[in-house]
Formats: structure tokens, sequence, C-alpha cells
RNA sequence: GGAGAGAUGGCCGAGUUGGUCGAAGGCGCUCGACUCGAAAUCGAGUAGGCGGCUAAGCCCCGCCUCGUGAGUUCGAAUCUCACUCUCUCCGCCA
């Protein structure tokens, strides 16, 4: 959520900034209500003011013995203006927060200005994608060849975009989440959670997915509660409605969650493998940090995600989102983007943000600086430190051999009981 | 699922025969004194949000907030109703 208090004092300079994300005009009406709510206000509040200090005068009469009925009256009758305008008031007050509850994040100064994908800027590569002498197979081949991915039984099961996981296949993705979990724990220094996979409609929109997303989402039939779509709502709802010391500060969390998301709108694309699913794994960074640290704490959270990405020695390229291609509650965006030959192109396997204050907003984590004792909105950062699908087919897929067989990564190979190769058995 | 108790400031916790309570006390925090320095001690300050005033900030003024939402009343932390959550006991259960 933006700040009103921005809008109001300089709503040309927030539409220009809006307008980077292809937004027009998104102010226009909200600017008019804000002079609406305000003149309620003002005359609202007048009224209140008269009934507070006459109620106080009736307090007094009372005591003295006078009679106070004909002021008593008067107050009355003040009571039924009051309640109109509040009820005016409050209609207002909920559109304007509808509008500004639909209103995504600005982007930062150092973002490109562009209109999608297409000026994305590439930051950086890491490692060399694989010249096979053979022709290489997809994932979606490898898996079910090898016997450990089965589409057509999870079809069974569930309809399209799930997969069933079997044997070294379940192993393997099994390992990279203990893998990923214990890197970022032991050696990047976060804190581990487990967190429900259900939550309220509050933190949905505490992150940014609701209002305005409500038809990505899986929602429980007849409660108030969705299945998540990301630890990202989990983790950072955390800390909904606190108010944190400055010496808690930077807090780091991790978890693995399974993700839920309904890919409405997406029909069509990424149709075979493991790519785009109802139902994927994913192990998550949060940081909630100061404001003054969110930019260094962005670098080192998107160096944290590559990290392990390294270790699995599997190409990729950082790439830097244009204003475009951001997400919702985004101030600037870094995906990582692993190779994928089956793509024969870089595949997002995360994507790492800094949110600056617009989830802290919406959620009401605030802080308590040091020096002063003002209250402030923590900043809140987020990205995926990795997907654990796209892991496992982009081993799939980088490690092959040409007998249809699968390396395991030197540096999995204890989570997964010693095996080097997955095999068909 | 049944019975009971509760929800107050960053935290703990008083306050329920309705009026001077946004709220005692404590902790924490900030500043100051003492000290070579620290601890201890002493003193002072310390809820949030919205709006007005202002060039802006500080003051100052007003409004709102004692789980949430309605209601009674001239006036509600205090009374009524509904809901949410927490705790205790019982039942069921991995």
């Amino acid at each position: 959520m933006l700040d009103a208090k921005l809008i109001r004092a300089n709503p040309s300079a927030v539409e220009k900034e809006l307008q980077k994300r292809n937004i027009k005009g998104a102010l226009d009406k909200y600017l008019l209500l804000d002079d609406k709510r305000r003149s309620l206000l003002l005359r609202v509040e007048e009224l209140k003011n008269f009934r507070n200090t006459s109620s106080q005068e009736v307090g007094k009469i009372k005591k003295q013995g006078g009679d106070a009925t004909p002021l008593m009256e008067k107050v009355r009758q003040v009571g039924q203006e009051i309640k109109d305008l509040d009820d005016e008031l409050k209609t207002v007050e909920v559109e304007m927060e509808q509008i500004l509850l639909n209103i995504p994040n600005l982007p930062h100064q150092s973002v490109p200005v562009g209109p999608d994908e297409t000026t994305n800027q590439e930051i950086s590569r890491w490692g060399e994608p694989l010249q096979f002498d053979f022709e290489p197979q997809a994932h979606w081949d490898i898996g079910p060849n090898l016997d450990i991915l089965d589409f057509e039984r999870a079809a069974k099961l569930s309809g399209a975009r799930f997969t069933v996981y079997k044997g070294a296949g379940a192993r393997l993705e099994r390992a990279v989440i203990n893998f990923y979990l214990d890197i970022h724990t032991m050696q990047h220094g976060y804190r581990e959670i487990l967190p429900p996979f259900m939550v309220t409609g509050d933190c949905m929109i505490g992150t940014g997915q609701l209002p305005k997303f409500a038809e990505d989402m899986f929602k429980l039939e007849g409660k108030e509660m969705y299945l998540i779509p990301t630890a990202e709502v989990p983790l950072t709802n955390l800390y909904r409605e606190e108010v944190l010391e400055a010496a808690d500060l930077p807090i780091y969390v991790t978890a693995y969650t399974p993700c839920f998301r309904a890919e409405a709108g997406s029909h069509g694309r990424d149709t075979r493998g493991v790519i785009r699913q109802h139902q994927f794994n994913k192990v998550e960074l949060v940081k909630i940090v100061a404001p003054e640290d969110s930019y260094e704490e962005l670098e080192k959270l998107t160096a944290n995600a590559e990290k392990v990405l390294q270790l699995l020695k599997l190409p990729y390229r950082k790439v830097l989102l244009s204003t475009g291609d951001m997400g919702f509650s985004s101030a600037k965006t870094y995906d990582l983007e692993v190779w994928m030959p089956s793509y024969n192109d870089y595949k997002e396997i995360s994507s790492c943000s800094n949110c600056e204050d617009f989830q802290a907003r919406r959620a009401n984590i605030r802080y308590r600086p040091a020096a002063r004792g003002k209250l402030q909105y923590v900043h809140t950062l987020n990205g995926s430190g990795v997907a654990i699908g796209r892991t496992v087919a982009a081993i799939l897929e980088n490690y092959q051999q040409q007998d249809g067989s699968v390396i395991i990564p030197e540096i999995l190979r204890p989570y997964m009981g010693g095996m080097e190769v997955i095999k068909r058995v």
C-alpha cells in the first residue's frame, strides 16, 4: 500500500511513477474522495467536539442539582447528525482503501523502465550451458523414462498441472529441500520456520495477493482461508500487527513449503513437465529489515539464492526486472534464471524482491528506531531460495547422460544416501 | 463438540454501582544526575492513528482507538448483543 500522505502531498510525482508500471489515472478518483473525506471529517469532528463538551456539561449540571434536560435534548439531535455523517465518511474511506489496495508499489530509481519482460536487464551469467554430444531430452521425458516422475497418474489423481514423484525422484526432491534449508540456516544465517500452509485473508492482503489476485489463489470452501501461493505470505505475516525493537532487526527467516497456485490465465503455457504446477515445493527466504539497509539486504539475499545454484553447478543468469515485469508488491526485483536445455533458454527459478514498506504498511509491521522513539514501517524482502521442482527439472536436464541416466550433483549425494546416478530400475 | 474464564499502551498489569480515564503501578526504552567508566541508585520523559494549524518541522488544538462489530445513553474501557481469538476442565483424536 502506498503512503496516503505521499499521494496527497505529491500526486503528480506518484502518478508519474505509476505510469512506469503502465498504470494511468489511478489516483484521480482517490484524490476526489480524499477531498471529500476531509471536508466530512472537519464537519463531523466539530459536532463530536460539541457533543463531548456538552456531555461533560450535563454531568456538571446534574451534580449541582440543576436541570440538564434542554441540553440533553440538543445533544441527542446532534447525535443523529453525527451518525449520518459517520456513515457517509465510512463509505468514502472504504472506497479509498479499496483503491489503494489495488495500486502496486512504486519502482525503485534503479529499475529499468519498460513495458514487459523484453526490457529486463541481464546483470550477470554464471556457468556455461552444456554442449551435449547427443540429443538432450526434456525432463518430462527423462523423468517418466526413469520412472521417477509420473504425469499420467498425477492427472488421474488431480488433473492437469500436477506431478507424482516416485522413488529416486521423490528422494531427489526431498534432498534438494534439505540441502537448501541447510545452506540457508547454517551458512547464511536464516532461521528455519515451518509455517501453516493455509492462511487467513488478512495475511493475503498483508503481502499483496489480495484483493487484486483472488483468482490466482485456492480458497477453502466456506472459509476465509487460502492455500499459500508462496511461503512469503506466512513468513512475512509472522510479524503482522507487531512493533519490533530496533535490536530485533534484521530478521532472516526461511521455510520450506508447498505452494499452491490456480494459474488462471496461463492456459497453454508450460503445459509439459514440472515448470508450472498447481502445487510445487519451494524454499523461501524472507527478511524484515530497517529501511536504510533494505537495498544492501536485497543484494545479499539474491546472492544467497545464487549460492545454492552455484553449489549445484547449474548455469544461470541474473536479471533485473523492468518496471513492466515486476510483481505487484515489489520496488525492485532480481530474477535468477537457470539454464534449461528443453527450452534452450534460461528459465526463472528464483525471484528476489525488495518490497520496501509496501507490505509493512498493509500488514502494519513497524519498529522502534534506536535513536528517536517514533515508530516506522520496516522494509520487507523475499526471494525464492530457490524453487525445488524447477531445480529437480534443471538437474535432470543438465546432468543427463546419453544412456538416459542422470548424474546426481556431488553436493547432493550425502542427501541421497550416497547415490551417484539415477538409472532406470 | 460441551462447560467456564479472559482479551487494556512496546511488554506486564490495575481499573466494571457509566461522567475529571487514553487509562494507576511496574518492566523496557530515552535523557539527565552520581561514577574514571559501568552496575546499582535517584530525577524527568515515554501509546498509536487521523485531521487542523505551519512554507515545512516542532509546539499547540480537535477527533478516534481499552479484541472486532453493532446497540443503550446527553455521555461507555466500564452496561447489552453478536462475532473472533486465547486459556482451563471434559469429550474425541494423529
